[in-house]
DNA sequence: GATTAGCACTCTCAGCCTGAGAGTGCTAAC
DNA sequence: GTTAGCACTCTCAGGCTGAGAGTGCTAATC
């Protein structure tokens, strides 16, 4: 156990090595922070932090640096627990009245001020139903025994499919045929269309084979690629700058399904998660820190975002951002499906 | 004028400069290559590349470096005109055919390939025509007093976007409607419909009006996003390797406006462009060299397809890589909507 | 007259050393 | 329990040095 003066003291050396990502020595936090003990005192208070495991010296004349023990004691009970300024919450709400209410506009704007906000990666997820149902089906012609197929999903997503006709048709011909099937599908999910029983054409068998393998593409996929803003705040950070651990975030982000592995361990339970540096299972992120959350609907649709950064990263700041940003955007998505 | 012996001297320092971006001695071209005359000689006509501009000393008792001028004359006159193998060639269209025929996932696939083909930066633009054409629209009801409005382009380019209705309309209503306008509209651009003529109610003038305007939208802006992909391999080139210019680089390609002024110097016409160093319009990107060519069918339908790397890049093979890729969009292109 | 061998000269770069500075741990006194 | 004092340790920037690479010039050679 800790005493209340050992806590103090660690999360001053915290504080002081996240701004300034320089080892912190027992003469610098007496002269900087009102404690009121001499620098011998807290050279001792720092050799049983030490014993414990929460702070490591990089080498032996040098000061202490956090271990991840340390960064994860911090987190959970040492940092206080602020909120973005008034006049910053404000200057959000209104970025996100300015553009269109369109969800896809929504995610890319939440990337890109939470990235500036916290001056480092974030992501954003497509908020994802449990599963995918159909809300509405258009076949519109293309040419002679071409149709572009294009599916309305519950939470507003589109997607698109040329595909190719046994018989040339008409786009009178199509347009029933698509009045046909979204009385017959509408509100379905995949299976339930498997299931159905409908006597087909030959082309319609086409065109409803497509929507169930569109569909079938989609339950799969673990979501379309996040958005992701603020790939350069990585290199600006001290940690990073020797261009070869950068590297390493870099191909994490434009692998596409490695990133599956960074917000994977968030389970579908509101709240945040702070995940530091050893405690990531992917091995490239052993660097790093991930703060994520869900947004959106518990249970009935729901996103996740979050930030990656250096394990040096301003926590405070980074959950305090997500936090507000997450809530933001479940009162957004809940304004559109509520 | 440079006599053939210059010539070659100037060749082989930049085919030595780009393998291995060490400046290149006397010495080493007179053993590496069977040019058959003395390193004496070949500093004498080092020194009169030099006097013309071609070459420089990056300090006196370092060997030589192209400059800018001397990677111009290489790409205009020196460079051998190299084809991708066969081999190459076949692995790439077999690629193409593996995924679904839509558009969106040919871009995609286009910028990882050529990407993965030339270690560097690659970008992809979506295809334009000149100006965009209804092709398609539809009204699906989301809940009371809310509707998306989705809108099908010539080049099967999908907009959507939730708006708000005066009074409340059920999906029957709305199907009316969008059939009406369909009639109405088909097949015209933003400013044929705004001159239309046609008796519209109140509900049907707002439809008309979020239309029209996200049509000028979609005129205004110079393309969505690209694809772009690769951004890693900057930081892989030893030139980028300080971390500082290669942030500028990524600063370039996070901010999308940016982008614009580096696709912005290609003309409309067929053909390959290279922009080496500070041919570059933008100051952020002097250290680059930009590859470009259009794809599409010219005059109707076209796109941009690139590679961003460091000045010493490989230029016969990033050439004719873009060069081959353009080429398999063009057909691709031209085979969806010839 | 073009080519080349020889050589003095220049500059970089890695490696080594050094002294200043920062910080610790221990001991003994308060 | 706290603190002053001090010896000790380690890093880091700066200066120095010798090896290495490459040039440009000159004079000899083809």
């Amino acid at each position: 156990m800790l005493t209340k003066r050992e806590e103090d003291i660690l999360k001053v050396i915290i504080g002081e090595y996240i701004a300034t990502a320089a080892p912190v020595g027992s003469e610098t936090i007496a002269r900087k922070y009102p404690l009121d003990i001499s620098p011998a005192t807290i050279r001792n208070e720092m050799a049983h932090l030490e014993g414990e495991g929460y702070i490591t010296h990089p080498h032996p004349s040098a000061g202490r640096i956090p271990s991840e023990k340390g960064y994860r004691h911090y987190v959970e009970t040492l940092m206080d627990n602020v909120e973005l300024s008034p006049s910053e919450q404000r200057l959000i709400r209104h970025q996100f009245y300015q553009v269109a209410s369109e969800l896809e506009q929504w995610l890319g704007l939440a990337a890109t001020i939470l990235s500036q906000l916290v001056r480092n990666i974030a992501m954003v997820t497509w908020p994802r139903a449990v599963k995918p149902r159909l809300k509405h089906l258009e076949l519109v012609s293309l040419r002679e025994f071409y149709a572009l197929l294009v599916l309305i999903l519950e939470e507003a997503r589109l997607r698109q499919q040329v595909i190719t006709l046994d018989k040339a048709m008409s786009q009178e011909e199509l347009s029933t045929m698509a009045r046909r099937l979204n009385t017959a599908f509408i509100g379905l999910t995949t299976s339930q269309i498997r299931g159905t029983t409908l006597a087909l054409s030959p082309v319609e068998e086409q065109v409803v084979a497509a929507l169930v393998r569109m569909m079938e593409t989609e339950e799969e996929r673990e979501g379309a690629e996040p958005y992701v803003s603020g790939l350069h705040y990585i290199l600006g950070q001290p940690e990073f700058a020797s261009a070869e651990r950068a590297l390493a975030i870099m191909e994490v982000f434009e692998q596409k399904n490695v990133l599956r592995t960074i917000l994977l361990p968030l389970p579908v339970e509101e709240g945040l998660r702070v995940v530091i540096g050893r405690e990531n299972k992917e091995e490239m992120m052993h660097h790093c820190t991930v703060v994520l959350s869900c947004y959106g609907l518990p249970g009935e649709i729901s996103g996740v975002i979050g930030v990656v950064g250096p394990i040096r990263m301003h926590y405070e700041r980074t959950v305090s951002a997500v936090r507000f940003l997450s809530t933001t955007m479940s009162e957004l998505v809940s304004g559109l499906y509520g």
